[in-house]
DNA sequence: GTTTACCTTTACGTTAACGTCAACCCTGAG
DNA sequence: CTCAGGGTTGACGTTAACGTAAAGGTAAAC
């Protein structure tokens, strides 16, 4: 017997803190696939971890549609020896990205702690008025 | 005598790789200011480095508006108190950002990467059958 | 003088990712 | 029974960041 944790939309809502409305959305873009229960949706550990990934990706700039292929191709694509080429081409361009974001954080990092020192000059020098 | 670096905005969109158009955009938004040589935008080098900054923030997920937000204060804030203060704030929440997002990137990174590696597996026993 | 190559403004169109009703069903508590 | 607290399906609204004509000005090149 195979028991599974499952999820209601709400749960995943707030233990992600994104609204249902988004989840719906998602599932709509065939994200997340629940099943039903009657007519309300039943979430499993895989969809679960599919919105975390979707989540996270959307945090570093990945549109749902990129994600969504990124996942198509994961599952779909086991047998396909083009699928799995253009699935390699992909992350190597997402990984490119991902480098480049990285150098732009940290240049980004450098000049918020700039800014952040002039300001606490400035401030030192009001204070010493 | 001031010898400054002009650029048109042609020039500018060649070297970062935007349309004209968006250039334009920021403009509208407060974000660049070029000066006017009979009706044509000339852009210094103060605007060259805002058009830069913006656009690394783009690719960092800042909004127009929160990239736009932060020069400003950078630059008319220097007297008021409240202001830096704010900007201290605001700085700080950024930064926070940024690390969630390295955290982000290196998690996907690992997860391309052992994708990467299903992928490569595949292939493989695809070229063996 | 007329192409060519830029530049300009004005303004409507587009896409992504939801927000925000509205109108409805179900279910357990009181 | 009814009512609060879930859930559901439309379907229209919204914001950001430009794209995309349309319609025209200017200046050097041929």
């Amino acid at each position: 017997m195979i028991e599974t944790t499952t999820y209601t939309i709400s749960e995943l809502a707030k233990e992600f803190n994104v609204t249902t409305r988004a989840i719906r959305f998602y599932e709509d873009k065939g994200i997340l696939s629940p099943t039903r229960e009657g007519q309300k949706r039943i979430y499993g550990p895989r969809d679960r971890i599919l919105l975390k990934l979707t989540l996270r990706g959307k945090r570093i700039g990945f549109t749902l549609a990129e994600s969504q292929k990124l996942f198509d191709m994961y599952q779909h694509g086991e047998d396909n020896k083009d699928q799995l080429n253009t699935m390699l081409a992909t992350l190597d361009e997402k990984d490119a990205l991902l480098a480049q974001q990285k150098l732009d954080i940290e240049e980004m990092e450098a000049e918020l702690q700039a800014a952040r020192e002039r300001c606490l000059t400035a401030i030192k020098k009001i204070d010493n008025i």
